[in-house]
Formats: C-alpha cells, structure tokens, sequence
DNA sequence: GATGAATGAGGATTCATTCAT
DNA sequence: AATGAATGAATCCTCATTCAT
C-alpha cells in the first residue's frame, strides 16, 4: 500500500552543521527499540512506541506504514548497527602471523562485549526468537549479512584444523556470547570485566585451531 | 463443523489398563506448547491455542483460569521436563575417576541433544526471550531448579581449576547449546549426529577443567 | 421448545406423610430467589442458581426450560406468596364498624410487616426495577393480581370520601412501605418494631379516608 | 454504517458562543441513562451503550476505563443532577412562619414531580435495587448527600413533634413518591396534575408535624 | 506536516444450554 | 433421573490504523 518508508531517501536529510540526531525517523526507531526489547512485538502497542518517542500516533505512520513495516526496519537497522559494530575498522588479519585467529577473536569478542555493553536493547531485541514469524525475506537475508563476514573469516583462519565446521563454530560461539548476556540480564550473574574475560578465554578454547599443537591425535 | 486436530488418538486412548495421562488438560498443554512456541505468548490467540487441542475456547478455561495461567503452568511444567531430561537416572558422578567430568559432560551433552531432537517445541519455548513479563513468582523459582544441580555438579567437578567461574561457564555452555539449536531451526546449519559430536567437543574444550597442561590423557 | 416444566402438574406431587419440603423444584426455586434476590436477574449466573441449589447444571434445565423461565415462573410463585400473605385468612371487612377501615388497614400493616421481615429476599426480588424486560405476558398479569384485592377493598372501605383516588393511595401506601424496607436494608434505618408502627401510623394518616372526624369540613 | 442517532444534533451544536456542554462525555453518560435505566447495568451491553450515543466501542472506552466506572460515573452524576433539581435555589425556610414547613414540603413535592416528569430516566435509573454490588465507595457517599439536607430540614421543622421519627419519614415520603412514579410507568395509573396533587396532600398527611390539632390553617 | 480522537475488528473471557455418561 | 464437562455465541475490552483539524 504505502512504499515510502525505506532506508535510502533518508539518509541524505543532514547536513546541517553538527550531526544533531533530531531525525524523527531515529527517534522513532529508537523509541521502537527500547519499547520492542522490553515487551516483544506483540506484546507492545504502537502508540506506546509514538509516546516513547515523543511524538503522535500519526506521526509515526507518516515514517512507517505498519507496525509490521516498522519492526522489519527496525531489525534490520540493528542488525546492521551490530555488524557495523563487529567488523567496522576492525584491523586486517595477518595470516603471516602465528597468533592471527586469537587475535581476530580477541577483536571481535572485544567488540562483541562493547555492543552489548553499549546497546543492551539492541541486543535484546535482535535475540528475541519469535522474530521469524513477521519478517519479511529482506530481513532475513540481513541475518545473513552479519554472520557471513564472520565465516568468512573463521574459513580463512581455520587453515586446515578439522575439528568442528565454521558454521558450528560461530553457532556455539554467538550462543554463548547470547547465554552470558542474557544470564547477567536476569541476575544468574553478575558481568563484570574480569568474568567478561574468563568467557573469553573460554570461548577461545572451544573454537581455537587445535589444542593449540600442531599435530592432533584425536581420531588416530 | 471443526473434525481435524487432535480427535483421533483422544478416542482410541480409552480402555487401556490405567486411567493413563490422557486428560484434556495435558492435550491442552501441548497445543498451547506447540503454538506458543511458534509464534510466542503475545502472539498466539487463546481460541488457536484451543482449536490446536481440539477442544472448545471454553473448555480450555475450565481448565486453566486464564491465558496467563496457562502460561505459567506450561512454562513449569516444560521446564520440569527439561529438568528430567537432564537429571533423571543419571549415573552417579564418581570423582574418583581421572575423566570423571568428561563422562559427566558427555552424558549431560547426550541428554541435552536428545532432549532437543525429542521436543523442539519445549526447548523453544524455554528460551523465548519476553518470558519474564508474565511468568509469577513460582515459575521463576521453577527457572533455577533446573540450573542448580547443574551448577552444584560443576561446582563438585572443577576442584580447584582456575579457569572461568561455574556461573560463567553454565551460561556459555546452556547459551552454546541454544545457539547451535536456534541455528539448525533457521537453517543455517544442518544438524546431524556428527555435528552435534563436534559441537559437544568444543564446548568440551570451553569448560574443561584444566586444558592448561599440555598433556592431555583424554584417549590415551 | 421444552414445553414441561409448567405449573399444574407437580403440585400433586407430594402426599407422602410430612409436607416434608424436599421437592427439587422447590429447592431451585428457592436458591433462585436468594441468587437474584442478591444480584438481579443478569447478575447471576445459572450455574450458580445451580449450586446454591445443590444440584447439577443439567438438573436443573429439566424443571426449568431456560433462565427466562425460570424467573417467571419465580416471579409468578413468589407474587403468589406475597399475595397469600397479605390476603390469605384476613378477617372479613365489617362495613358496619366505624373503624372498619382502620382495622383492615392496620392487618394490612401487620401482614406487610410480616412478609417483609420473613421472606426479605422475597420482597427484594418482587421490588427489583429492571423485570419488565423479561418478564411474560402471564407473569405481568400476575402483578396485577395482587394488587386488585386491596383495591377493591380500598374502594369499598373509603365510601365516599373525596381524597385522592384508590389507585394513587395503593401506589403511595405500597411505595411507602417499599422505601421503609429499602432505607432499612441500606442501613440508612435501623428497623425495630417501634418504628415500624411509627411507619404504620404515618401511613394511615396518608391514607385515611379523612382527617379522621366523622364529619370531614374539606370543602365546606 | 450508522447513520441515525445522536449525529445530528452534535453537528449542528459547535458554533454557539461558549464552547458548550457538548461533549461525547456527556453524549455517552446521557446514552447511558437511557439504556441502563431500560434494562439496568448486567442487562445492558457496552456496545448498545456506544450505539445509543452514536459513537463507536472504542471511543467509549476513551471516555470511560470501564463498564463499571462508566456506571460509577453516571450514578454520581445523575445524584447530582437530582440533588440539583431538589435544593438548588431552594427558599429559604422561614421559621416564623406557622405553615413553613407545609411550604417547604410542598416545594419539595413540585421538584420532586417536576424532576421525574423532565428526566424519568434519571429517577428510573437512580431507583434500581442492584445499584449496590457495583457502586464505589464515592458513590455510596453521594448517596447520602442527597438525603442529608432534606433530614436537617425535617429535623428543624419537625420541632417537638411526637410522630415517627425523620429518618422513617423521609424513607416512607421518598418510597411513596417512587411508588407513585413506578405505578404511573407500569399502567396502573394515569398521573396528571390533579394527581400529583392528591399524592402529595396525601403524603403531606404522612408527614405532618402534628395533624393532630383539629384546625389545620392550610387554605384559610 | 503533525496530531490524537475515533473507530471496529479482534482478543480474552463468561455463561446459557446441551448431552454423553 | 441426575450430572457436570463441553461448547460457542456473546461480552468486555484493546489496539492498529485512519483522518479531520
């Protein structure tokens, strides 16, 4: 029905003199978020999106044709902010270097923690499982989008260990990253800096190359 | 007018021996598991959740006061199963033996696999984010009944590791499992029993006790 | 639909040696009277018509084709009672008596007195405003019922006197008394014997065919 | 859809000099009376009510939280407005004067007559016996602050008289007057001036400080 | 463009009535 | 005959969406 409501046309509105982050179509999404983390698509009213924004029910309409139309937008505005997060200006792999996976890792569980320390509602909100039933095929494809680099990555650096497949890997890795989060969310623990880097290291020795020494006899 | 859903097997389940578990309550049970586990509390309407049982909307409230009770009762009575699965019958830890946390993981990593292949909807259930919301006070009691006595068997097996905390290390080995399954359900990996293999020995990996020492005796 | 459940044909019913109430057609009809007596005829639910009862839902659709018919039939007995009380053995009107009108009114006051304090869920029921709605044709003539005997005594017993006329008497005098009994219930009253007769007396000052003196100076 | 009812006059209503009384507030409180002094509040459906007032469920509800508030409302309200109609602008009582109290009286008899006359739903609704399992606290209260000023006036009228005490005679002259108006709604009489006026002799009568002297100074 | 009052379809829940036992 | 579990129409209420201002 209604098409406007993209991403792009959007994009070019600045240009004042400071970044002034007033754009209603932000606010908006960002009321969206707070709301969406907090109580689920279903669970939250639209108007209570427009009032956490600050602005009418109409208002909100004018940016985004449907509730449904918004919460697809508003995934895939986070899902890219989450990629942005983990691969924006990450330093270039070394493969010359011996350390070069721990290194990557030591990145991107360094990022990882920053995301979620930085955007506890985003993350939230990206991890909530009833997601797939009200979006739409270009969001799912920007599901894929964020981890792709990921595996890229990881077949890059695995070289030829064979324990577990990428795709396993970043399965388990996300997920525990995804389990500690949302357990010091509901109290199970306390995340301080010292546990974030225990999880670390942890994670590090479920998805390193190989026990570290180049000869493995696991199957012989 | 309604002659799918859930008739057949009702009637053929008389005149057996016992009474049996047949009780509409338990079929009312499993619907609401099977729907809310597709499209989430908020997401699913009481007259679906009673047409998937096969029974009238009306019936569904004899047995259960409200939709949030129903919930709740699910939400425990799925967990306790989660609880079985993992604890019921399980061998005796003998700290005696060298591996005796090996085993210990091995059968628990068996277990959760099963428990995942045997009742997707119930593992979906349990880890669907808005939970909190709408869950009262004994169901959140029921939550950490089912860590404890994983948290307590860490506890007794770690000794005096140095690793990660066990808090730390029940969040990223429950939050690895998730992962792995929450990726097989949206298709990013097929999950077959070789996977699930190398999926168990990394997180094996992640909270083994000591990888420190670089003689392992784990085969030999 | 169900045509039983009239009258005539149950009334021969007992015969056994005590009047012993036991009837199950009584019983219901007496849990109705206190349920809608107590919350109205919408407000109560038949199922709980039922219980107070102390038969089954269905026991109770077999003397009472539906809730509508339950209430006329309530209605009619209990205008019924309420008519038996009032008239029911009164002392015949001797005309011949100077105070003739006053006895009878004083009986009257005494009857009322009587219903009111024996049967007040009677009394409540008969009072309640919203009945026309669903109220049959024979029920309403029922209503009439009652109160032709005291209007037809009102007419013989005034003779000549020129006040106001028997139907606005009747109207005032039973409203009079109904606002008594209401005040009372309400709390806004504490209805003893003494100001029941104080009552009594005001109203035959209402009533009474004139001031009282035989030979009345109104309008001469 | 609907077209007829209460649209009309809305329209025409805006352009007057004052912002007006108009209000959908009033529309549906006035909507309201009509419906449940018709077939009391169980009887009567939120959306009839929203109907009557010619706006839609939903706008009720912006109006009003509930079907119970809404009745809440609307009894406080339609108290009030008969408590206005009988001691706004009263005359002041003069004490002095032998017949004050008779003057008092009948003052209060053509407000009564002419309140049920204007707003006979009002009286209707006010009247029903159900009202008390629903109504608040603030409502109970205003109940009692239209019977206090008429007890302070009967109390400083009645002087040493000996009869029946106020609080009697004010529930008898008040249940009289409603017998009158009940009689008159259902067909058992006719009610015009001249009766109106026999009543309220009649219940003059009634409550009388003291008819007892034989030389009344009604008329001459 | 912005607003929020208005709307009615849809969701949770109740209840008069039926019917298998 | 008696029962009470089962039912779905009807009820109260919510909320995504529209539109007059």
């Amino acid at each position: 029905m209604n098409v406007r409501s993209g991403n792009a046309q959007r994009t070019a509105k600045r240009g004042r003199g400071r970044p002034l982050v007033d754009d209603k179509r932000r606010i908006i999404l960002d009321a969206a978020l707070r709301e969406f983390a907090e109580r689920g698509y279903h669970g939250t009213a639209v108007p209570e999106v427009a009032e956490a924004a600050g602005v009418g029910t109409g208002t909100l309409y004018r940016y985004f044709a449907s509730k449904e139309v918004l919460v697809n937008v508003l995934y895939r505005d986070t899902k890219a902010r989450l990629r942005s997060a983990l691969l924006d200006g990450a330093p270039p792999v070394d493969l010359a270097l011996a350390d070069a996976a721990e290194r990557w890792f030591s990145e991107l569980w360094r990022r990882l923690g920053a995301f979620a320390r930085n955007e506890p509602d985003a993350f939230r909100f990206l991890e909530m499982q009833d997601h797939v039933a009200y979006l739409d095929a270009q969001s799912r494809q920007v599901e894929v989008a964020v981890l792709t680099p990921l595996w890229l990555a990881g077949k890059r650096l695995r070289g030829r260990a064979s324990g577990a497949s990428v795709d396993v890997l970043i399965a388990l890795l996300w997920g525990a990253f995804v389990g500690l989060i949302k357990a010091s969310r509901l109290g199970y623990l306390t995340l301080d800096d010292s546990k974030l880097q225990q999880a670390g290291a942890a994670c590090w020795r479920m998805i390193a190359p190989e026990p570290s020494r180049p000869r493995r006899t696991n199957k012989g």
